[in-house]
DNA sequence: GCCGTTTTCGGCCCGACTGTTTTCAGTCG
């Protein structure tokens, strides 16, 4: 993945310029670094095809940013990035994750106590020797102790899976209470982002003071760290700080735009409004002084020439221009989708049985549900073997008849998740494979390989088995725990638009994988998707809410994804 | 360092808050 490789450098470079106080480059580096993220061709390959001549024209790339690419590219390294690193080794990404801490402060603790990492940041505050620091004080030392602390703790970011529905139940609260008239959560879990920094919730009230206590008081809060008559803020036990405002009813439009993001999307729009001779903020758009739009984020769009837009692409990443130009995509959404394809009975590791996954399947509203029970070599989660499939199988086959006699059109598939040996084999025979209605594939050993092995492992030989319709969890990679395989997702992805193989989108919430970039790179590779759950048990199959939301953040489609299409259609075009 | 229906120079998103100051720099969203 050289794209993301070079936008990660022009990334830190941007931060390495805003600590020298350059004006203006940074910005330069980090659109540079975004376009990189999300171009849809691999960088290499429009140098080998074009040179220079055709980076040059990739947007928000120029002369240098060119030649930058061009020197990572032909000598793998850069030394523009490598004299930063060079001047200052420190780790600049970990240490600005610090609250209070940007790249300005960690220059100046750099050069007046030798500050390279968290670990010597936290040292320094401990020891008392940021406080006489011009520029610092006492309370930046303290702020610094408390948000080393609290990175440690979280690594500074929450899942989406456990922060939601937490989220969920205080609005539903303040929801039912007379005095609040709206209400929604804004901030990155409006926008559906895998992780989540804390919680913004907004509202309109005529008597916010009692909305206020309600807040403040509820159970789950451990701290408050404020209360006001229009803004309150506290930390939840689970370790995020949530804040509630109270918004004039006349901009909550413009609010909620605002405070929904991202902070690219926002400058992006706010070019747009200055281009037209007007001002976006969270009050409302206005021409002078005069109000022209704030009540909802339709007015405020449509005002800025575009249509509203879903709040899981406002990432800065082109949606403003669809927008504008009515190629919005009609994104994915969980009522499309017909059935699930990752499901683990207790067959295998899972919980539940074959029947009470249907049942629970059919009240999802699903027109068939697949059994992928892990095989053979993962003894751990009691992988089944030849026998034992056909076993699994035979039950399924009376289940289905149950189905049909009874006169429901609700279909049970066979499938299973086999697992893509070290050397790419399959750990279950072909024979049995081809008895099934489909076959997941993925990788549950040896995860750290090198990078070309790996990404063989999973290209050449699992891919090319003619049984394999689909791959699990593709990049390998657990939030917070583990990163992804080292692979070269570009060759996966050609690997699947040569053999037509799905790649899932798993919405395991500690999984998301595909993560939303590699979802929009997929979908712009042509590549056919998947959006399962890979529940272990029956009820976790409503985790697809959050699979599908980074199916939206990915721009996907209900055309992208096999599981959204009829039953039948779907089967046929896996074989 | 990029960009151009303001096109090779002169712009580049904006406001609030915090902590440090005494008029503002740095950070955040």
């Amino acid at each position: 993945m050289k794209n993301q490789e070079i936008a990660k450098m022009f990334y830190e470079i941007s931060k390495f310029l805003e600590m020298d106080n350059v004006s203006f480059k940074p910005y330069a580096y980090q659109k540079a670094a975004l376009t990189l993220e999300t171009l849809k061709d691999d960088i290499g390959e429009i140098y080998r095809k074009g040179g220079l001549k055709a980076l040059k024209e990739i947007p928000n790339i120029g002369e240098n940013i060119a030649k930058k690419i061009k020197e990572v590219l032909t000598t793998g390294r850069l030394r523009y990035y490598e004299e930063f690193k060079k001047k200052m080794p420190i780790d600049l990404d970990e240490i600005v994750r610090v609250e209070g801490v940007g790249p300005i402060k960690a220059k100046v603790l750099y050069e007046k106590l030798g500050v390279a990492n968290l670990r010597q940041l936290e040292e320094a505050a401990r020891s008392g020797k940021i406080a006489p620091i011009a520029g610092f004080g006492e309370k930046t030392q303290a702020n610094i102790i408390e948000a080393v602390e609290f990175l440690k703790r979280s690594h500074g970011r929450f899942l989406l899976g456990e922060i939601l529905p937490v989220a969920n139940e205080v609005a539903d609260r303040l929801r039912a209470l007379k005095e609040v008239k709206k209400i929604e959560i804004a901030g990155s879990l409006r926008r559906m982002k895998e992780t989540i920094g804390d919680v913004d919730i907004l509202i309109t009230s005529d008597d916010p003071s009692r909305v206020m206590d309600v807040f403040t008081s509820q159970p789950g809060v451990v701290k408050i760290w404020g209360k006001g008559s229009t803004k309150s803020s506290v930390r939840m036990k689970e370790g995020f700080d949530m804040d509630l405002r109270v918004i004039p009813s006349r901009s909550y439009g413009a609010a909620l735009q605002y405070f929904t993001g991202s902070k690219e999307h926002n400058i992006a729009l706010r070019k747009i409004a200055m281009d037209r001779g007007l001002k976006l903020n969270e009050w409302g758009l206005f021409k002078g002084s005069h109000l022209i739009a704030s009540e909802t984020e339709e007015d405020i769009y449509r005002a800025l020439g575009s249509s509203w837009i879903p709040p899981e692409i406002r990432e800065g990443r082109g949606e403003i221009d669809a927008a504008r130009d009515g190629t919005l995509p009609d994104l994915i959404s969980v009522k499309d989708i017909r059935g699930d394809l990752h499901v683990h009975s207790n067959w295998d590791g899972g919980a539940d049985s074959i029947w009470d996954i249907a049942q629970f399947a059919m009240k999802m509203g699903y027109d068939y549900v697949g059994i992928s029970d892990h095989t053979r070599f993962l003894k751990i989660e009691r992988g089944l073997d030849e026998k034992k499939i056909r076993e699994r199988n035979g039950e399924i086959d009376r289940l289905n008849e149950k189905l049909k006699r009874s006169g429901r059109r609700f279909k049970i598939l066979k499938g299973c998740e086999a697992n893509i040996m070290t050397d790419g084999s399959i750990d279950i025979e072909d024979e049995v494979l081809a008895e099934l209605d489909y076959v997941i594939a993925g990788v549950h050993s040896r995860v750290k390989m090198t990078r070309a092995a790996m990404t063989e492992r999973i290209c050449r030989a699992a891919m090319e088995n003619p049984y394999v319709d689909i791959l699990s969890h593709p990049t390998g990679r657990i939030l917070k725990r583990r990163d992804e395989y080292e692979i070269d997702f570009d060759q996966i992805l050609k690997a699947a638009q040569k053999t037509g193989t799905a790649l899932e989108v798993n919405s395991y919430f500690e999984r998301l994988d595909l993560n939303d970039v590699n979802i929009l790179r997929a979908k712009k590779a042509g590549i056919r998707m998947c959006v399962n759950t890979d529940a272990h048990r029956a009820d976790q199959m409503h985790q697809i809410t959050f699979g599908i939301a980074q199916a939206r953040r990915g721009w996907a489609e209900k055309k992208d994804i096999i599981n959204a299409w009829p039953v039948e259609k779907m089967l046929a075009s896996l074989r």
